[in-house]
DNA sequence: ATAATAATTTAGATTTGTCTAAAAATATTT
DNA sequence: AAATATTTTTAGACAAATCTAAATTATTAT
């Protein structure tokens, strides 16, 4: 496996999440989600397909070759075992440890991130319930759903927040709720959709549509 | 402080090191440290004196301002810290840390460099035997002496090795020395400068005068 | 089917970090 | 003190990654 600049991985990874929804990305999705012009964006997709890294007519959109998603995966597996490393080893909070993994995840020494992977013990998922790939670039594929959709007086656990903002965490801390927290739905108000949840022995408490569209529980635990 | 970029901060760590020896570091010295072409050594330093980090005038060589010598010593703080992570809690060998640690040191959060020190118990010195930094850039300056000096009979603590290949692990390892084996020197030859060395209750061995060179002893420990 | 709008690409510029080759300054040798 | 050799700097080029502004292509609305 070739190695990439800092840049080029940047890319391959956002590339890699917004094709998770859409199947095909196109100039202005990437743009945006990168903060970077258009042309920028065009400029690149010219270097990643010369490098059989993506798909990618002139107009078209792009998605990563088999190469370009397995290149992702090493990405993304330095980023989630960092992150997982600051969290647990370091005691930094959730919010804070994307931004730094957004910069180890650059070091790209296979035996650094398969040794820090053992250190570890191995970890299925990140600090944010986001499944981390093993060396072969295998990744849990969990059956979530999204707390909105969760029946009532179904027990489920959290398994991931989408959302990563310092505020966010302020609002999930004050209602107890971390990955691996039991949930049950018990109420739900159509006015504004928002819930009564149920988790552990704590007392009913409410969750808006807010919050509820950025939490993914999975069933039977 | 400001951040560098990735080169600005291996040029300004090896100019640290450099005049660490001469006080003063030429344009071919650094070139030769860093493997690069004397003419990108002068484009450098003129961006490093821009930015107030060196005293340089053209033909007169440089050396790193006090803000310089700030900068160099949170580089080197990092690398050893990390140093010291791979070694302790990765397992990796004494010569395979340098090559990562080289990539490591360059993310410049002093929150994951704080904390890290702190999770490793704040290691004095590195896997080599160099003294690690502390928060305010202070760095102990271990009154150390070459085991080529050290006079006979005199117990005294390894501390440094200044070379960090694989072939001095390997000759090391075999005569069972380490950072913190205590020495004594019982006998030198002058017609190749070997010695005779007893080290703990092993039998007495010999030591090229190559390998001796490398070896710097602390007293009294 | 045009016309208007939006998305994308191209052309050309800029910054950073590097290089080669030539020129200039300094040091060494005769 | 000249001549020679070495070191250092300058001039000009190049690749990577970005940008702005203009041109092109595709989409949407009339
Ligand atoms: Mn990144
Ligand atoms: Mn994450
Ligand atoms: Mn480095
Ligand atoms: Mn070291």
């Amino acid at each position: 496996m070739l190695n990439y600049s800092t840049s080029e991985e940047n890319y391959i990874k956002a590339i890699y999440h917004l094709q998770q929804q859409d199947g095909n990305v196109t100039t202005n999705e990437l743009a945006a989600e990168l903060k970077a012009k258009p042309a920028s964006i065009t400029d690149m997709m010219k270097k990643l397909k010369a490098k059989k890294l993506l798909h990618y007519e002139p107009y078209q959109g792009f998605s990563l070759s088999n190469e370009g998603k397995k290149v992702a995966l090493g990405i993304i597996r330095r980023h989630r075992l960092w992150e997982f490393f600051l969290a647990e080893k370091l005691k930094f909070t959730w919010d804070e440890v994307h931004e730094v993994a957004e910069h180890l995840e650059h070091v790209s020494s296979k035996k650094l991130i398969d040794k820090l992977d053992e250190f570890l013990g191995f970890p299925r998922v990140d600090p944010h319930g986001d499944p981390i790939p093993d060396q072969d670039g295998k990744i849990e594929t969990s059956r979530q759903v999204c707390l909105l959709d969760l029946p009532f007086n179904k027990s489920a656990v959290v398994s991931h927040v989408s959302d990563q903002s310092t505020e966010i965490l302020e609002l999930l801390k004050h209602k107890n709720i971390v990955i691996g927290t039991k949930l049950e739905v018990k109420k739900k108000f159509s006015f504004d959709n928002s819930m009564e949840v149920k988790a552990g022995r704590q007392p009913v408490f409410t969750i808006s549509e807010q919050l509820a569209k950025n939490i993914f529980v999975k069933y039977g635990a």
